[in-house]
DNA sequence: TCCCGTACTGTTATCGATAACAGTAGTTGG
DNA sequence: CCAACTACTGTTATCGATAACAGTACGGGA
């Protein structure tokens, strides 16, 4: 039996990186973690000895001692497939990494329930940090992040009471200004799609912003100008097509999403209506082909990627010892005017 | 100080629960991982207590002492906001889920450095099982995944040689199908546009297909037939535009993704050129838009979700202790034929 | 010369769960 | 009637890194 010690795994132990070095653990775990702290040949000798192992360090060891250092944060979006949510996990993963803290990710379909059983499942890690891009929770989520003790960033919505830490735009500032655009525009009879408020908070507050701006411009609420679906290039494809069929005519439609917005555009396109001339469009959320289409379409541009990048940098601020509450960060948002309004 | 015992989490101990139950900690970890091993009257308590006092299990606790069974596996796609990997990612937490695994999650920007320190960095958290998208890898690469004892299941290309599990298509094959079916709709000037296959495996295997059938169909092969470009719609607009310019005339253009094959659509309604009539475009990678345009495209349908399911059934295989070679799954493609060929 | 601070290194106990082992009842079969 | 066996439970040592503490050596100032 040569691997009686080790039979499965080859990988080195800090121990023998130490007898390598001919130093102590501890200097080894020093000189990984803290290399100031080391005198420059003990620094060197490491750094040779865990080279020509391939040491690999056993974060789970280090973070059951030091708990807070597990070098490991975790992230819950409502759907992986979705390329909005996947810009914001890409500035987390880019931010973080630059600290060496990976991050385990996770999908909620939307569903509070599931975030709740993800995060407890999460938590059996240690993550030393948690985004969630929901900002609605269940009770055993409130309970569960408290118990955790470590810092928690909210993405989704600006909302009054985070959890902790709250990153985000205004889903309703946002809405409001695009029908409050299309109102400056003279449009009058401006129609409002997105996705099933019941289900879905931001898509709640879209929904109200809509209201909002068109009761400030002393504009009519009309039931039939209001389509709610869940979002899919067919479903917006299949509300252009409805509103189309109201009298008298709808003039814009602000759709609360892109994916919405596009599928109507390709409608529009395939039965030949002319866009803005017979019906306006406007999207939410600047997906690139947004602006590739002949009549490029006028859409709410969110930073996406800085909304992770700076969830990131408020988490760590978190890590570095920083107490108390700190402020929630609005990044705002932009419409972009095209030619589809 | 009322806490002077846990100062900063809150958390429950195995200890705690197993207190509460008036049973060792040993029967509590047996309730929680195999219940049918301890009594029913102990199961009941146990499940009380843990309910009682909100108890998260110590996966690093776990873990250190049973190195196979973190629960957590890792997966590096060339870049999260691609959503063919998203939906790979699909396909894998949903499967790796129903057995309570999670998963940790890094892009590596098609870098196979980058891959590399990845790699390094995930198995710190000694994860049961890797999935990489990628199939081309630096030399430190195979050492690591030697070393750590995990299975390891590529995904990208359907390889000879891989490092371990395989669970793919062929790229080759795919590419050379699609080429061949333009063949057979009487095409014969037929461009490829493509990514930069130094870049990148899948890239390059995709090319060779190409000109495979070509060479087969007794075609010849022009240079300027072939075009080299990041993936985006930008550069699809640009790749038809410039192809559009070359004489005699380019009878169909075979984009081997679908985002430059959607961006060269666009392009083409933009300018009015007809579909298929002046140009025949096919694509790569079945996204729902590409269905959706006045002229739908043609496209080749990989089954990326199904990729990500079998890549963790092939992965839990051998966590239940399955030894030995497994052979490589080809999932296999499908070539959908629209109306823009 | 002695004291103390600085810079570095080593030793020990510990984080929380679990494998391995060691019981203890109760039951079955010869 | 007792050995052997099943079903369950408890005890101890351990996984690998690190915090807390305890040196050691050296140098500068009084």
């Amino acid at each position: 039996m040569p691997n009686k010690k080790r039979p499965a795994a080859l990988q080195a132990r800090m121990k023998e990186v130490a007898l390598r070095a001919k130093v102590s653990a501890m200097s080894v775990s020093r000189a990984l973690r803290s290399p100031d702290q080391v005198s420059s040949e003990t620094l060197r000798r490491v750094q040779k000895a865990v080279r020509e192992l391939g040491y690999v360090p056993n974060r789970l060891a280090g973070g059951l001692k030091a708990p807070s250092r597990t070098q490991l944060a975790a992230a819950i979006v409502p759907s992986l497939q979705n390329s909005l949510f996947a810009a914001t996990l890409q500035g987390l993963t880019d931010a973080l990494r630059k600290r060496g803290i990976n991050l385990m990710l996770g999908d909620s379909g939307y569903s509070r329930e599931a975030e709740e059983s993800l995060i407890a499942a999460f938590l059996a890690h240690r993550p030393c940090g948690l985004v969630l891009h929901d900002t609605s929770h269940t009770p055993g989520v409130r309970r569960l992040v408290r118990n955790a003790g470590i810092p928690v960033v909210e993405t989704g919505n600006l909302v009054n009471r985070p959890l902790d830490l709250l990153v985000s735009y205004s889903n309703f500032a946002a809405a409001r200004a695009m029908t409050d655009y299309l109102v400056g525009r003279s449009y009058r009879r401006i129609a409002f799609v997105g996705q099933i408020a019941s289900l879905n908070e931001r898509a709640r507050e879209r929904q109200r912003g809509y209201r909002a701006a068109l009761t400030a411009a002393g504009l009519p609420l009309e039931e039939a100008l209001t389509i709610e679906t869940p979002g899919s290039f067919e479903n917006g494809a299949k509300a252009i097509v409805q509103l189309m069929g109201v009298r008298p005519k709808v003039e814009a439609v602000f759709f609360a999403g892109d994916v919405l917005a596009i599928g109507a555009m390709l409608e529009c396109n395939r039965r030949g209506w002319e866009v803005p001339k017979q019906v306006a469009i406007a999207g939410f959320d600047d997906w690139e082909i947004s602006r590739r289409f002949a009549i490029p379409i006028t859409t709410l541009d969110i930073p996406r990627y800085q909304i992770g990048e700076r969830a990131a940098a408020l988490m760590l601020r978190r890590l570095d010892g920083e107490r108390g509450k700190l402020p929630p960060i609005d990044v705002g948002f932009r419409i972009i005017e095209r030619a589809s309004t």
